[in-house]
Parts: structure tokens; sequence; C-alpha cells
RNA sequence: GGCCCCAUCGACUAGUGGUUAGGUCGUCACUCUUUCACAGUGAAAACACGGGUUCGAGUCCCGUUGGGGUCACCA
């Protein structure tokens, strides 16, 4: 056996946003295709002209490409096996279809849908299972020919081959076997001259040198009719690879009805590329554990020198946000600093902070970092630096309209006043005179300055907040309680 | 319902015949921090059930139950 190249796909329909489903499709072709360094092709799935959306390609590219998730050939790259989309290749799809017929893999039908509609009906009302009865099946030549010529509207079918077994091996769930009969004989060709997915793929991944198709495990029933199709046109058959799905809390395929599942929306609300990746790419594979080192943070080159298909689980995972919002802080807390900055400071505007006060900005940002699970948690979380007029909440004005409150306010003043530059040790100190000065210590002396300062009982630390208010904010602010 | 897939803590998972069944998220407690959070330590928490095979099954086989997917001129 020579080593052939590897090649996968990624083959989206362009229907509008990026399903975090298939975020992880595309994930593990491409973290498998560059583990073996082979090709990581994209493929547009858009023979179904009711339901493309303008600019889902554009939009999936762009995902993709913001995740760090690059391609080697597809749509605005052309390789050696285009065009990319098959709605370009219709007349690829026309030859073999005919060959097919031809050679009896397949046969005209000339049903109307209205007709289908009533069979369907019929059979649901008999109790019986609802498929196709390849009735055209039994259409003589004469007929067809009859019907092509009057201009009669068509559909090619498969011609399944009846009281069969078809086998395959799946590279995650293993072997798989179907009862021929229980196969419909899918349409082929539609009635506008599209084709189907099924015939559409399988041409196409065999036209393309696809080696290894990985997908969701919801197109393991429709493999029989692709196996059918191979043998027919005598392919090999490449190796696939059904991947588990996602799931809703409640164990269903994930779904928007039961939250966020576009990865724009996950994107827009600040979770990092890395850790969107890092957690997707853990959904349904995890590495063995070398000599008992357990880790749950991987760079994208982390997982492409683990990945491997043996390591992908059987079973569907739940997509579980609170594992994605600890890891996503995970990665927040320990980014670079310049560079989450650049990605905060959309989440900046409006704030009434100085947008070109970078320095100060980035003080906030780190000194913040640690509270936020998401990036647009920002706001929330500087509005403390920004507030004016604050009232003390009653429950906190005995803690700070008494005697000893006023001293440490009035002490703090002063000393505030009479420094130079305000720093975090510098404030420190400040407040540790302070204490001594007045005599004042531990509670009494932290809470009131705290609540002084934000009206609120918590917050970042005391110092941090001080240096980003600055001398006059301070001493204006503690003026009102004197 | 037919067909197909799946089954370890609430969730993600490690485990490939001999383990006190390990880790991560979440939960709870304690420590640290004169706040919250972070960090640290610890706790509760799982092999769906029943039969085999075997000296020995979470690991292999069969069945049951449960969950999911799919049954389009959509992908």
């Amino acid at each position: 056996m020579s080593e052939k190249e590897v090649r996968v796909r990624f083959a989206p329909s362009p229907t509008g946003f990026v399903h975090v489903g298939s975020l992880r499709t595309a994930l593990f072709n491409y973290l498998f295709a560059r583990h073996f360094k082979g090709k990581f092709v994209i493929r547009i799935e858009d023979t179904d002209r009711t339901r493309i959306v303008d600019g889902a390609v554009e939009n999936l590219i762009n995902v993709l490409k913001k995740l760090g998730i690059d391609y080697d050939e597809g749509p605005m790259k052309e390789g050696d096996y285009g065009p990319y989309y098959q709605s370009e290749r219709l007349s690829i799809y026309k030859k073999y279809c005919d060959e097919l017929i031809e050679n009896g893999y397949a046969y005209y039908a000339f049903e109307t849908p209205e007709e289908l509609e009533e069979m369907k009906k019929m059979q649901q009302l008999e109790g019986k299972q609802t498929a196709y009865d390849r009735r055209a099946r039994n259409l003589t030549k004469e007929e067809v020919n009859e019907n092509l010529n009057s201009g009669k509207p068509f559909v090619v079918r498969l011609k399944v081959p009846l009281n069969q077994e078809i086998k395959f091996t799946d590279a995650v769930k293993g072997i798989i076997k179907f009862d021929s009969n229980q196969v419909d004989d899918q349409v082929l060709l539609k009635s506008d001259g599209f084709p189907t997915y099924h015939l559409a793929n399988v041409i196409d991944d065999h036209e393309m040198k696809i080696t290894h198709i990985i997908r969701g495990e919801e197109w393991i029933t429709s493999v029989p009719k692709h196996i059918l199709l191979y043998n027919a046109f005598g392919w090999d058959i490449p190796q696939m690879a059904h991947v588990p799905l996602l799931l809703n809390p409640d164990k269903s395929k994930l779904s928007k009805r039961q939250g966020d599942v576009a990865v724009e929306d996950f994107i827009n609300k600040g979770y990092l590329k890395e850790a969107l990746i890092n957690f997707v790419a853990l959904l349904g594979w995890h590495p063995s554990e070398k000599d008992g080192v357990v880790r749950e943070i991987f760079s994208m080159d982390e997982l492409i020198s683990n990945f491997t298909i043996d390591r992908v689980q059987s079973s569907g995972a739940v997509f579980n946000i609170d594992k994605l919002n600890w890891m996503n802080n995970e990665y927040i807390k320990n980014y670079d600093l310049d560079n989450l900055f650049d990605l905060s400071l959309p989440y900046f505007e409006n704030s009434g902070l100085d947008l070109n006060d970078t320095e100060k900005l980035k003080f906030i940002l780190n000194t913040i970092r640690v509270y936020l699970d998401r990036l647009d948690m920002i706001p929330e979380k500087i509005k403390i630096f920004t507030k004016e007029n604050f009232e003390i909440p009653d429950e906190f004005k005995e803690l700070i309209y008494n005697e000893n409150s006023l001293k440490v306010f009035k002490t703090l003043k002063d000393k505030v006043e009479n420094s130079d530059e305000l720093t975090v040790d510098g404030f420190k100190q400040m407040l540790n005179d302070t204490g001594k000065e007045t005599g004042v210590k531990g509670k009494n002396l932290f809470k009131p300055v705290r609540i002084a300062l934000t009206g609120e009982e918590h917050g970042p630390e005391l110092p941090n907040i001080a240096v980003i208010y600055g001398k006059e904010k301070l001493s204006s602010l503690l003026s009102k309680y004197l």
C-alpha cells in the first residue's frame, strides 16, 4: 500500500451563521490534516438553491480565519481540484449520473411531489414504514422515453440492490451493518437538475481525492447510499469517521432553541479564539494522559500534534457553558496584556473613560481581568471607576458617618493631597499610616474607605482603585464626607 | 414506530482484564487576602441493569432498559 497524501474536507452548506457543531467538525478535520501534514479542503455544498443565504460563505471563511483555522483549497483559494462550489460542478454530476443510468444503477422517476405525498399518506394510514415504493423501477423503456420526450419533469433515483448486507468500518464507531432493503431509492438528481447531497458528495470526494471523511454522526444512516454509489462507480471508499454530536444540556442535538450556537455570537461576546478552539476540541476528543499528566489547556499547535481519530469519543458531548467560561477566564488571566488590550478596546467604548489613555486603560484591564469570563463583561466591571455622585446605600451609612471614619477620611485625604504621584504601594502605605495615626484598624479602616470611594462593598483592590481614580478625584470624593 | 449509534461522578473525560476507579468544570467547606474574586487545601459525587466468558470484569460477549440520530426532489 502506497502512502497517500491525507486529504480531508469540510463541506458546509451556506445557510447562514456558523454552528458550533460545524466548527467542531471543521476543527477536527483541520487538526487531522495538519497532524498528518495533509491538505484541508473546504467545499461549499450549495445544491439546495432554496436555502442559500447571501454572504454566508464569506462569513464562514471569516469565522474560521478569526479562529485560526486556515485551509489549503476552497473558495477564494483555488487548488487543483476545483471548482469548490458544487453549484459550479453541475456538468460533472450530470456526466456521472448518466453513467449510472446507463449501467443500471439508477433510474428515472416522474412522480410529482403531490403523488409522493399521497403515497406517504397511504403508507402512514396502513401503518407501514414511509419510503419510496420504488414504483418507477417498473417503467418500461418506452414509457420512460415517452415521458422524457414530452418534457415531463423527472428525477433520477438510486436503484438500491435488494437483499444485500451493506457493511463498513467507521474509524470511531467500528463495524456498522445495514440491510439494503431498508435503504431508500434516494433521489440523486433533482428535477431542477441539481444533484442531491448524496450524489454530489460521493462524486466530489472521489474527484477531489479525499482520503478521510470526518463528519457528524447524523450522517451515518446515509452511508449505505454512498457506499452503493462508490461501488457502482467502482471507486475506493474513503475512510469514514463519524464524530459524536454536540448536545444540549437535555442531551438532544445542540440547537438554537436552548442557547447560543452561532460561533459569531461567541466571538462577539468576547470569548477568545484560543479558548473557543481549546474548549471545542475537548468536546468528544481527549489526548491520552501521558505519564499520568492531566491537562486541560492546549494551544492549537499542541492540539495538532496530539490529535488522532482513535482518541475521538463515541458518545455525544454536552456543550457545557460553565466550563467554557472557566476556560475563557483562564486565557484572559494569562493572556499577554497588550494583546488582550487590543481585543478589549471595543468594550471600553462609551464607558466615559479616555480611550486615548491606553496606559490607564491597560492598568484597569489588568486589575479587572481576573473577574472576566468574557470580554463583554468589561462595561459592567468598569462602571465602578466612572460613576459620578453615587449615593451611599442606607445599610452602610452608619459605617461612613461616624467619628472614626471621619478621622480616617480626613487623614487619608491630607496624605493623598500631599503625595507626589499616586502608586499602588504608595496608597497602601498611606492607608496603613492612616490606620496607625487614627487608631482605627481592620474592617473599620478599610471598609468605610472602600464604600466612600465606590459606594460598594466589594470590588477590586483598593490601591488599584485609588491609582485609577487619581489624586484629584480621590480627594474630592473623600471631601464629601467631611 | 423501522433502521442505526451510544451508555464511568450533574457536565467534559482518564481507564484498553487485576486501580483505594484518576483529573477538569460546577457544588460545598477550610486557608490565604482586613472586601469580592484569584490562588491553595480538602469533601461530597460515577462504572444503567441482568446474564454470561474468566481465577478475576468499568474494561470482552449477549440481552434488557435508557438516551440520541435518521427516516425529503435539505444538507
